[in-house]
RNA sequence: GGAGAGGUGGCAGAGUGGUCGAAUGCGCCGCACUCGAAAUGCGGUAUACUCGCAAGGGUAUCGGGAGUUCGAAUCUCCCCCUCUCCGCCA
């Protein structure tokens, strides 16, 4: 959410960042905002100096009460039924404009930083970085899928029969390849300094408000209807929203946390060879990363956070490409978006394996994460997030990409945490 | 799931209808005393919105929400959470 108090001050600029984003009619959003806050104020400040009368009414017949003069007392005590009645119809309209001001301002995307390039598809993302060659296959080579079922690796009509496609049944070697996966991220992730926690996957509320998924993502969540909980989209919510409510002192920051959880996607309106085997599922695992950091170096932050998912890939052998996110192509909260990509060969594209953001203050502003300097003022955290890293292309790639007529060798990395070098 | 007790400021803890945003203690910050420290004394020490150039005002918040009342931390209702006992259970 963006602050009020930054589109109060900085009207055009809003406009014109709110456009490089792709909204339509961002100044007639702006002005709207601009006008209801006007109507905001003035009804508050109506309000409260309706209510400082009725206190101060209120002190009076407590002491007439107290001195015996129980007559007196009985007009104000008229004056100040009368006072209420004004009050509750006012409050009733500040409470409207409140609400109607709320949820304009919860529509707003985040405002791009100066450096994102501007754009409305994924064509117009910047290529930043590259690494590594594609690898030449050979003759005989075939997509994840076939090498998943070659190798009874994973089983994607168990799954569907369990519970529905997208929810894959990993076997044997298949099986301990996510459990090492997991283990190397969560690994390195603490060797870089990142306290590891274990969140529930279920979320309130609060929590999917809190990190920008509520209201913008609502149909993408599970939900248990009976409980009113959310299943969890990435670890992003719940490791973000133990901030929530928070009052850091600046010494503490940067806070570094990661956490290894399942993830769960509706993808409603998914289709087409995007979906095939493991390219995109409905439930997932993921390592993140998650810093809470002062504004002042956020942006260093961002490039470290990216550094090390890019360490990830490159221990991995897999050939990565890094785009910085174009303004139509960033996701609601973000304010700055590195995407990773690895190249699959077998399937020959770019798959997508890790978003690392920053959002600035827009998370925080709902989450109410504060930091203060010594004795000073609070203000607004910046929080950032990163996938280091999302499992299943990671598997497809490293299916794919090492496939061999005798089999598929694994990098050197995994060894320790297989107990095998080869599936085969 | 059932029964009971409880949720007050950074912490502990008082407050059961009226100048209570809230005693007191601890902690923390500042000042004084001191060569310095400790001890002591004095002052300060929540968050948000809002008015104001500022100084300084106003409003709201005692787990959350709704209500009763001229007035609610205090009374009523609903919800959440914690503890104890019973039941059930991976």
């Amino acid at each position: 959410m963006l602050q009020l108090n930054f589109i109060r001050d900085n009207r055009e600029e809003t406009i014109q960042r709110l456009t490089k984003k792709n909204v339509k009619n961002a100044d007639v959003l702006v002005d709207a905002i601009l006008a209801k806050d006007a109507d905001r104020r003035r009804a508050q400040v109506e309000s409260d100096s309706l209510k400082a009368d009725a206190n101060q009414i209120a002190g009076q017949i407590g002491n007439l009460m107290k001195a015996g003069k129980k007559d007196e007392a009985e007009d104000f005590k008229n004056k100040s039924t009368a006072l209420k009645e004004t009050i509750k119809n006012l409050e009733a309209t500040l409470a409207g404009f409140e609400t109607e001001l709320h949820e304009m301002l919860v529509q707003l995307p985040n405002l791009p930083h100066h450096e994102v390039p501007p754009g409305r598809t994924p064509e117009d993302n910047a290529v930043v970085f590259e690494h590594g060659t594609v690898p030449a296959l050979y003759e005989g080579a075939v997509p994840h899928w076939d090498l998943a079922s070659k190798y009874d690796l994973i089983d994607f009509e168990l799954g569907v029969k369990l519970t529905g496609a997208g929810f894959p049944v990993y076997k044997g070697k298949g099986a301990r390849l996510q459990r090492a996966l997991i283990n190397f991220f969560l690994d390195r992730a603490t060797a870089a300094g990142y306290l590891e926690v274990q969140p529930p996957i279920l979320v309130n509320k609060d929590s999917g408000f809190g990190t920008g998924q509520l209201p913008d993502k609502e149909g993408q969540m599970y939900y248990v209807n009976e409980d009113e909980l959310y299943l969890i989209p990435t670890a992003e919510v719940p490791i973000t929203n133990i901030y929530r409510d928070v009052i850091l002192q600046a010494e503490e920051l940067p806070v570094k946390n990661c956490g290894y959880t399942p993830c769960f996607r509706r993808e409603a309106g998914s289709y087409g060879k995007d979906v095939r085997g493991l390219n995109r599922l409905h439930q997932f695992d993921k390592v993140e990363i998650v810093q809470v950091a002062n504004p002042a170096n956020s942006y260093e932050v961002l490039e470290e956070m990216r550094h090390f998912v890019a360490g990830l890939l490159k221990d991995l052998d897999l050939p990565f490409r890094t785009l910085l996110l174009c303004g139509g192509d960033m996701s609601f909260a973000s304010a700055k978006t590195y995407d990773m990509e690895v190249f699959s060969a077998a399937q020959q594209r770019w798959l997508e394996v890790s978003s690392v953001s920053n959002f600035e203050s827009f998370q925080s502003n709902r989450l109410k994460l504060r930091f203060r300097e010594g004795t000073g003022k609070t203000q607004l955290a910046h929080t950032l997030n990163g996938s280091a890293l999302a499992l299943p292309r990671i598997v497809a790639a490293l299916l794919e990409n090492n496939q061999t007529p005798e089999g598929i060798r694994l990098p050197d990395v995994l060894h320790r945490y297989t107990g095998f070098e080869w599936i085969n």
